[in-house]
DNA sequence: GTCTTTCTAGCAAACCCTAA
DNA sequence: TTAGGGTTTGCTAGAAAGAC
């Protein structure tokens, strides 16, 4: 097992999923090509320690890069030999399910996780915990009481929300709770709705609720395209239930939190603030 | 000398452009 | 309109180079 095998392992366990450009981003290997013999050698054999999904051809985007994931098999040889706490590995329980219409979507918000890391690895903070949409609790077969690990319900109009990264991290000392949500496409429509459970939910202050905190969280929306940024913050402003929370939404574009994590983020006032 | 990493060539599939 | 060449993206195989 060579070092750059323990940390694609090691990367997995983290993210839960990873594509190559995704592992090349961690500067796991200094050249792309290298990942993919790596990848090969621990997918190898009866029992490999990591399994892939193939998403095939897009029309307009050609080949779609596949996602690596830690087989039990590859659970089992963290725990056992660099003694890894079982609930600290993100791992899709089983044969992993397929996601194909969820594919960007998914990539984007793992892409969240990675640059929040390295922001925060050279900073003063420590991620405490963070949850995907798609990490799930409970069981379906007999309790039958799946559901997403991040979903919180509405009292006052029913309903629920489900971020699609709820993350809990300290910054110089001062802890911080964050719902983020990544909105691909053009529907501002959809997203508005979605931002209104959003409000709801800080004004039931559901997030200090349920994970523990003496202040209201933050929602922090990465958008794909800048015009719909621009479209849902003009649409926003003609909302009266939103006045007095301008400060509890932060939006930004997928590009922009490439080049910065921490700087450059708008608020509902149109004011530009960073991260906390 | 061996194991690991990097480099080079090439495949498959889709898109774009141009010439017949 | 069609056919073909070039390009892009993701990936594999194998040889060469590098690290210990």
């Amino acid at each position: 097992m060579s070092e750059s095998e323990l940390r694609i392992l090691e990367s997995l366990a983290r993210y839960k999923y990873l594509t190559t450009s995704q592992l090349d981003l961690l500067n796991i290997l200094k050249n792309k090509m290298g990942l993919y013999q790596r990848l090969r050698e621990l997918r190898a054999g009866k029992k490999p320690l990591i399994a892939n999904n193939s998403f095939g051809i897009m029309p307009g985007k050609g080949k779609l890069e596949d996602f690596y994931y830690l087989t039990s098999k590859g659970q089992d040889f963290l725990i056992e030999n660099l003694e890894y706490n079982e609930q600290k590995i993100k791992a899709p329980k089983g044969t992993s399910s397929l996601f194909a219409r969820d594919y960007f979507h998914r990539k984007e918000t793992i892409n969240f996780y990675i640059y929040f890391d390295k922001w925060i690895n050279k900073n003063d903070g420590d991620i405490l915990f963070l949850d995907y949409y798609f990490d799930k609790i409970g069981d379906n077969r007999s309790k039958k009481n799946l559901r997403a690990k991040n979903k919180i319900d509405i009292e006052q109009t029913g309903g629920y929300i489900i971020p699609d990264i709820v993350t809990k991290f300290t910054y110089k000392n001062e802890p911080y709770l964050f719902f983020i949500e990544q909105h691909n496409g053009k529907d501002t429509k959809k997203l508005l709705k979605q931002l209104y459970f959003h409000l709801l939910a800080l004004e039931e202050g559901k997030g200090a609720e349920k994970y523990q905190m003496q202040k209201n969280h933050r929602v922090a929306v990465i958008f794909e395209f800048e015009s719909i940024l621009k479209a849902t913050l003009e649409r926003i402003q003609n909302i009266n239930e939103f006045k007095g929370f301008e400060k509890f939404f932060i939006f930004k574009t997928n590009e922009s939190l490439n080049k910065s994590f921490f700087n450059d983020w708008i608020d509902l006032k149109r004011i530009n603030t960073n991260l906390i």
